[in-house]
DNA sequence: TCTGGGGTCCTAGGACCC
DNA sequence: TCTGGGGTCCTAGGACCC
């Protein structure tokens, strides 16, 4: 199908330390780079004046330090984040909609039944980008595309605060020069593999030999051929017409690396009350855990899964699951990152249980997930987490937070 | 004081049932 | 007693995205 979509993707440039030079004039103009609050932290996002001086997401702090000796480090505040996205979100809405949250900085928005209204997509790529820096001081850039995959290519080709359009008919010459990896979907692997093959441009992805490609990926080549031909079909999906969500987990690294049992369960209960009381807003349960340990030594890691035969999202029972898995291995190292994720999910249809105690269990625990959600996560929990003071990582939300919150999930 | 945390999707192989 | 094959569920692990 070829369509006649309009499609835009907008990133925010260089999100949170824009968010933070915005709201600190002392900030502007200066190399920054948020960081999490706890732990053994790393660059989350950096301005782009560190950027200039090679400061990259994912270095610790030292390294960002080493390739910037003035770079201000600032600790990440979720609120500040997901309250600027809640609010672009209201914006790109006003325009369409039908707009999908890839992450907490970047959208796809479909508008092309705006176009009559707003003139073109150009306008409405100008009247968002005025709206956003008007009023939250930051920039983005946006590119209009008839597709998904060559939208988020174009807002990618001219940044910070950057407009590009790609038009059909000129799709075939930007392609052909492109370095494959620029493609949403071509990661470091892929983009070895390929190059093995002498395909280093999109353009030569888009010519090669469609069974050549097959041979070599199976079902993948053909949507390989596609994407270096600049073809996506895949829709806007505007929020609540989503996929159910498949998984919620929660890991973290540790302040410090530990080997004391008594020390790595308490861990795992914290992780799993962080992951039932997400479930539990989510109103999901799930009967497969996950539990993932990492050893000091960084590159050995495992994951073991178990399945049960009822769906959960009580945190102890989440809990209990997780040690049964614990108590099946041998740890070999001391421990430096723990992390649990609840999947296998159904939507919870909304019944009381039938014995007293259930229910009383079952008050119990909204009660403290009120507060929680009131005051902060962890504020309340269960008494084995208090003697201890030391509270798993990092507080600053990831990327791939959505503005959206919890997805819509189909009741069954 | 090296190297975060949240996801999705896909594949391969084994167990088990019909 | 011997045989093939399809389907589903499960675990483990990897690639990719932000």
């Amino acid at each position: 199908m070829t369509d006649h979509r309009t499609i835009l993707h907008i990133d925010m440039n260089a999100f949170f330390a824009s968010v933070e030079q915005s709201a600190n004039p002392e900030l502007r103009g200066k190399p920054v780079a948020v960081v999490g609050g706890h732990g053994r932290t790393v660059i989350t996002t950096s301005s782009y004046e560190a950027r200039a001086k090679g400061v990259k997401t994912g270095m610790a702090i030292w390294e960002g330090k080493r390739a910037c000796p003035e770079l201000i480090i600032v600790v990440g505040d979720n609120r500040k984040y997901t309250y600027t996205s809640t609010k672009i979100n209201d914006i790109f809405h006003t325009y369409t909609p039908t707009v999908e949250a890839f992450s907490i900085d970047e959208s796809w928005l479909d508008v092309t039944h705006s176009l009559s209204i707003f003139g073109s997509a150009e306008n409405i790529a100008y009247l968002i980008k005025a709206r956003i820096r008007h009023l939250f001081g930051i920039t983005c850039s946006i590119g209009v595309a008839p597709n998904k995959l060559l939208a988020k290519l174009a807002s990618d080709m001219q940044k910070p605060d950057g407009l590009t359009v790609i038009r059909p008919e000129n799709v075939s010459r930007i392609l052909e020069q492109m370095p494959i990896k620029e493609l949403c979907g071509i990661g470091k692997k892929m983009q070895r593999h390929l190059n093995m093959m002498s395909i280093y441009t999109c353009g030569e992805l888009g010519r090669c030999d469609a069974a050549r490609l097959t041979r070599k990926f199976g079902i993948i080549g053909t949507r390989l051929k596609e994407m270096g031909r600049g073809i996506d079909n895949v829709p806007v999906v505007s929020f609540g017409k989503e996929d159910d969500v498949k998984s919620v987990g929660h890991s973290s690294t540790l302040e410090r690396d530990i080997d004391n049992p008594a020390e790595i369960r308490r861990f795992i209960l914290q992780l799993s009350e962080m992951v039932g009381n997400r479930a539990r807003r989510y109103n999901v349960s799930g009967k497969t855990i996950h539990l993932y340990v990492r050893y000091a030594d960084f590159f050995s890691s495992w994951g073991k899964q178990t399945t049960l035969k009822n769906y959960i999202n009580l945190s102890d029972e989440i809990y209990l699951a997780a040690l049964g898995i614990l108590a099946t291995v041998e740890l070999e190292q001391p421990v430096r990152l723990l992390g649990i994720s609840l999947s296998n999910l159904k939507h919870q249809a909304e019944q009381l249980p039938l014995f007293e105690d259930e229910r009383k269990k079952r008050f119990a625990t909204q009660a403290m997930d009120r507060i929680n959600d009131r005051f902060g996560r962890m504020s309340v929990t269960f008494g084995s987490l208090l003697p201890g003071k030391e509270k798993a990582g990092s507080h600053v939300i990831p990327p791939s937070w959505r503005p959206d919150g919890v997805k819509n999930i189909d009741v069954q």
